[in-house]
DNA sequence: GTCTATAGCGTGATAGAC
DNA sequence: GTCTATCACGCTATAGAC
């Protein structure tokens, strides 16, 4: 099994610095140290590894989520905490930063990308739910829009690191949603939130 | 001179499509119906002629923001058209699409994309010290952080839909910078923001 | 299960005719 | 200024020895 999971490393790490498209087998077999017959023997091809490296990916990422936003304090520390998570912001969202590659969304390998942003879609709105709940933020809140708020202004984060070539991009972004959050925490219950 | 005009065409369309490590001049040609020849006789090679094209794109994205950003309406009413200009959200960004590259981020191409974005910045954040000023906004919101937001609520607003596969994704993200935006403007000039 | 060797094709770029 | 023909190289994948 050493080599199948030299393998694995080898490609999530390469998914994070070049993404798919750009990922050759070849730089897969330099990284994990596997000849070239390994590769096509454990796996079908590229796809195939790639899918099975992605989804370990997916299931670290979740779990890093879940321990925060199912962690302690109330829910809207835990927004916050979620929110102030540190993050190789310049080195981009292992998951994310596939999603524009055409040959990503058009292969198996969207499946764990759009169930991972679902997943943490529906643990963040289910945090906002109790904060609404306990009254931490108000009853006429837009949950869904600000969970999406939420993920996008973390996915526009890392894009903005990277454009800027400088981490702090994304914390100055990720600080204004924080800022926004408690602006809206000191709102009363009626603040009329934008109509769709 | 329409040889060379119908490349850089091409090549503006791929750029987006496709993006730059994985647009081939094979592509081009075939998309702008030029001869090998010609795309060297032009430019010097894919990525001089990618750096055109992107000066182009930027050239347009900027002139787009200004129109609205520099337009008719009180500040945080433009803000707000800014928020809902109409995006081919699931195709993404044309510019921000290209940042998780590597070859993109490490070549000539990498200026106008950091252009772009200290341009988008400064003229957002121009319009919310206007706010600030008019009375719209409280005196003591962090428009630094607010413009950051701004930005990378539209970058992942585009990552989402594109994750999703669906335009609405995007739509509801930035409904949720304008939710937050409103409540600020409802709240009072000491709405305590987020200390950094 | 792991290796080396090689196939077949597409890439980015050049040469040189018209 | 535009074209076709071609180069050297790297890619994804396969074959077959050990």
């Amino acid at each position: 099994m050493s080599k199948k999971d030299d393998l694995i490393a080898a490609t999530k790490e390469l998914l994070w610095q070049v993404g798919y498209e750009s990922m050759s087998p070849k730089q897969v077999l330099a990284e994990s140290g596997a000849g070239q017959g390994s590769l096509y023997h454990h796996f079908e091809g590229k796809e195939a590894l790639a899918l099975i490296a992605l989804e370990e990916v997916e299931a670290e990422l979740r779990l890093r989520a879940e321990r925060i936003l199912l962690g302690d304090g109330s829910p809207m520390e835990r927004i916050d905490r979620f929110l102030t998570l540190e993050r190789a912001a310049t080195r981009g969202c292992r998951i994310g930063r596939l999603v524009p590659e055409v040959g990503v969304i058009e292969s198996s390998l969207h499946a764990p990308i759009k169930r991972y942003f679902q997943f943490l879609g529906n643990m963040i709105e289910g945090v906002l739910l109790q904060a609404k709940a306990s009254g931490e933020i108000p009853e006429d809140a837009h949950t869904k829009q600000i969970t999406y708020l939420i993920v996008a202004a973390v996915q526009g984060g890392y894009i903005l690191a990277r454009a800027y070539q400088d981490d702090a991009a994304m914390s100055t972004a990720l600080d204004g949603v924080r800022s926004l959050l408690a602006a809206l925490q000191q709102a009363g219950p009626h603040s009329a939130p934008v109509e769709i």
